[in-house]
DNA sequence: TATCTTAACTTGACGGTGTCAACTTTGGTT
DNA sequence: AACCAAAGTTGACACCGTCAAGTTAAGATA
C-alpha cells in the first residue's frame, strides 16, 4: 500500500505529507499568493476538498509548513552550535551567518514563519507553537552559553540579550530578503559588521 | 463642491484620499485580510469599481497606504533627531524607542510597509519608493552623525552600520508586534538593552 | 447659453478562492 | 459477512479582484 508506483488511485496513502511538500514547493516557486488549496489539490492530483481531511483549514496548512521550517532552522542552529572546532567568536559569527543564509535561501518560507498571518490573534496552531518555541529557547540557551564564555555580560538578563541578538539577525534577514537594501549587499560583510559591533568591547576572543 | 455635507452623491470629491484613510482604518481594525476593495468601496459608499479610477489595482492601493506610513515614520525620526535638549546617547535611545513604538502602535500598517507583498519582485510603485528611500537614507544620515559624535567608529562604513542598527530595531519591532515574544515584555526595557549592548564600549557619552 | 469633452462613477460579467454539506469508496475490525 | 470510520468526491455558496461597456455630471469652448 505504501508502494508509490501502485495506482491505488482512490486513497493516496500519505496525502498530508505530500500536501506539505508540494505546497512548500509552490511557495518557493511563486510566493505565498500563488499557494491556493485548489491549485495545490489539483497539482497533487486530488479533489479540491481532500486536503480538509488533513488540515482544518488553509491556516492549519500554512502553520504546518511553517512548523517544518522551524524544525529546519532549529537543526541548523544545533549543527553550528555543536561544531567543536570553532572558537566562541566563530560560533557567534556562524549563528548569525547561518540564520541569515537560511532566510536568504528560503525567503517566502521565512516570511511565512515569522509573518503576522500565522501568529496574530490566536491563529497559530498548538503544533506550530510546539515546534517554534523550542527553536526560540535554543537561542536563549546559546546566549547563556556565550555569556558564560565571556562574549556578553553574565549579569545581564539572558532573555533580553537574546531578544536583541535575535532581533538583529531577524531584522537583517528580513530587510535582506525583501529586497529593501538597495545595493546587492554581501551577506558575509553585513555579518562581519554585526559581530564586530556587538563584540568590539571583548576583543580577547 | 468641497463642501462635505453637500450631497453631490455622484462625484465624491476626494475619493482617492478617502479610500486611503478608510482602507487604513480597516487595516488597523481587522488586519490585512479584511481589507478588500469591495468592502472598502461599500464602506465609503461607492460602487465596487470606483477605486480603479484612482488606483491601478489593489497593489497600488496598498502601496499608497504604505507610502503614508513611511511619511509618518520619517516624520517621527526627524522629530526625535531635531530635539536639541537630548544628549547623543539619548538621541540614540529615542530613535530606537520611537521606532519600535511606532510599529507597536500600528502593527498591521508596519507589516504592510515592510512585508514581501509590496516589495518583492517589482511590485512596489515609484511613489512608494520615492517615499520610502528618503526615510531609509535619513537613518543612514543619523548613523553618520552618531559616528561623528563618537557613538560608533568613524572609520566604519556608515551604510553597513546603519543596516545593522536598523536591522535590530526592525527585528525587535517585528518580533514584538507579531506576538512572538512570549511574555508581554516592556518596550522600554528591551530598548535599554539594545542601547547598552551597542554602546557598552563608549560609556563616556 | 449651448455644446462638447472627459474624468468620475455604475452595472454586469468572468474566473478564481476558501469552505460547508452530502455523498461514495475503501481498508480494516468485529 | 457485516459494519464502521477514514479518505476522497461533487455540488453549492458567498466572497474576491478585475475587465468591458455604459452612464452621469463638471468644466472648457464657442
Amino acid at each position: 500500500m505504501n508502494n508509490i508506483n501502485e495506482k491505488s488511485s482512490y486513497h493516496h496513502g500519505d496525502l498530508r505529507e505530500t500536501l506539505l511538500i508540494v505546497a512548500t514547493e509552490m511557495l518557493q516557486e511563486n510566493g505565498i499568493n500563488e499557494v491556493s488549496l485548489r491549485k495545490l489539490a489539483s497539482r497533487v492530483g486530488v479533489s479540491r476538498t481532500a486536503p480538509y481531511h488533513h488540515f482544518k483549514d488553509k491556516n492549519a496548512l500554512l502553520c504546518g509548513m511553517a512548523e517544518k521550517g522551524f524544525e529546519q532552522l532549529h537543526q541548523i542552529n544545533k549543527c553550528g552550535y555543536e561544531d567543536e572546532e570553532l572558537s566562541i567568536r566563530e560560533h557567534f559569527y556562524r549563528f548569525i551567518h547561518d540564520y541569515i543564509q537560511f532566510a536568504h535561501n528560503n525567503p517566502d518560507l521565512y516570511e511565512l514563519m515569522f509573518g503576522r498571518t500565522i501568529w496574530k490573534d490566536k491563529s497559530s496552531t498548538q503544533e506550530l507553537r510546539d515546534s517554534a518555541y523550542p527553536c526560540f529557547q535554543f537561542q536563549v540557551a546559546m546566549t547563556q552559553e556565550w555569556q558564560k564564555k565571556g562574549l556578553f555580560n553574565v549579569d545581564d538578563n539572558a532573555l533580553r540579550v537574546s531578544q536583541v541578538l535575535w532581533g538583529t539577525v531577524h531584522g537583517i534577514a528580513k530587510l535582506f530578503i525583501d529586497g529593501i537594501y538597495t545595493d546587492n549587499s554581501k551577506i558575509e560583510e553585513i555579518c562581519d559588521y554585526a559581530v564586530s559591533m556587538f563584540l568590539a568591547k571583548s576583543k580577547e576572543n
